[in-house]
DNA sequence: CAGTATCCAGATCGATACTG
DNA sequence: CAGTATCGATCTGGATACTG
């Protein structure tokens, strides 16, 4: 029931949506499976304060720099992270969070719980299967 | 401080995540994007009922038979949809979602929710960015 | 009907090298 | 320091053709 709310919900929603809009929803959907875009901003949310490019990239570990320019771009163009350069030599830059952005985590982390918690009915499921599978 | 607490909730549980177990959630997140999972998913929720590949495949706007068949075998490795065979001819064969599948899109919807509720904010943003950058 | 098999174009991402 | 540019390996996904 609960469950039917919000399918109905989310359906009357989606049909009001421009198809410019649901693109757009989509692609900020996709930020979330991305595999760096979730953790960069974990990153800026727990240090609470700016973070200089090379803080990120050593807090997330594995990350290129090429592949943390792209997600911090993304971040910054979609209004989840801001950008502020120094005018200094060494050049400086901090990113930091912003209030949507921090919105987007809360928003995110209760489905990234369920599914850790659920982690081991999932594990199950695909004993069974490939055990099925031979 | 609500933040705070789901922020601390998840960073503890994450910790005791085995790296089988945090690489599993992490490509159960991934159906939350994937293009074509979560259509499937809600195809299947919304019919109440079980569909054949053709229905769902109809249902699935723009999706080729082999996209839909790798996201309905992931779905049903991960215990989300079921595949039930039947031994006639010609063959049939019937999808349907599991519980799991439907918690699954409880704790998605409201998320997509929030994001086409916010696409106005996000697409701000972009234009604001697209107009710094000239 | 419900797939599987093959080919192929485009996107993605890491590694590396270079620059203001 | 904070990038950009480039190259190559890998992955993805559609189109098409074939099968039990």
């Amino acid at each position: 029931m609960a469950t039917a709310t919000v399918m109905r919900e989310s359906i009357e929603l989606c049909d009001t949506l421009t198809e410019e809009e649901d693109t757009l929803t989509r692609e900020i959907i996709t930020r979330v499976a991305d595999k760096w875009s979730l953790w960069v901003m974990h990153v800026l949310v727990t240090a609470e304060g700016p973070l200089r490019f090379s803080r990120v990239h050593d807090e997330v570990e594995g990350i290129s720099q090429k592949s943390l320019t792209k997600a911090l771009r993304q971040l910054e163009r979609d209004g989840m992270v801001t950008r502020t350069m120094f005018a200094e030599v060494p050049p400086r830059v901090e990113y930091a969070i912003t209030p949507i952005g921090i919105e987007m985590m809360e928003h995110v982390e209760p489905l990234w719980l369920w599914v850790a918690k659920s982690v081991g009915r999932f594990q199950q499921a695909r004993a069974e299967f490939d055990g099925r599978g031979k």
